[in-house]
DNA sequence: CCGTATAGGTAGAATGTCTAGGAGAATCCG
DNA sequence: CGGATTCTCCTAGACATTCTACCTATACGG
């Protein structure tokens, strides 16, 4: 159900929210679904089996770059960066989220 | 591609803006997807191939009540009002979308 | 030694939305 | 009158995204 009610996040910002956390800095997969849900204060969180095939497909088209390296914990694990076609990308993403965003609520401020 | 560029409307919210849009008075298929684009100020518009579906998908899920009349133009229409648990279910994806939406808004404010 | 946290991943199902069609009736324009 | 456009309903099939559920492996604390 994408029914706005159970889902963990807005469906199709998955995109826009793991290329303005990777914009914050080189970060590894399980990192950014940490840094996720904390900013949003719980609200929002990525399963890892929406996590790990949307980097994936961002790094496939060219926004991200992935390259492997030890994380704080000592483990190895595959960091992330942004592209400067990646750096377009999050533009473009994060001005059709306002108009959406702001679009959407302008209907649900329509008086009753 | 759901991805954010090219969508005519946020993934998810189509069932919130048709409740919504409804619960101003009743109208039919046509008329929603009019209203839902003037009043986004043509950003948001529903293709008919979403737009039926959705409408039967909420009449068979209860919240939607239809009957058929007669439009404006004098053509036979179908129209729908909100059933009590539309109703509810409307407040209830109200406040999601407020929660969700400003969780996004939460990561995308994060300095850079 | 076992459970939890960290880190990576895949497969398959469910859902929603879009494109691309089809249909009929009313109205407007030339 | 003929043709175009608008209004109104609908379905089928393709596609992308996201979820659940599963797998692997290492480190660390009790």
């Amino acid at each position: 159900m994408t029914s706005l009610e159970k889902a963990d996040l807005l469906q199709g910002t998955l995109d826009l929210l793991i290329l303005k956390v990777v914009a914050l800095g080189p970060v590894h997969g399980y990192g950014i679904s940490q840094r996720i849900r904390q900013i949003s204060q719980d609200v929002l969180q990525v399963q890892q089996g929406s996590l790990y095939p949307a980097l994936h497909r961002l790094e496939k088209r060219g926004w991200l770059l992935a390259d492997w390296g030890e994380s704080d914990s000592g483990r190895e694990a595959k960091f992330y960066c942004l592209s400067a076609r990646g750096r377009k990308q999050l533009a473009a993403e994060e001005q059709t989220w306002a108009r959406l965003s702001n679009a959407v609520a302008l209907i649900l401020q329509t008086a009753e």
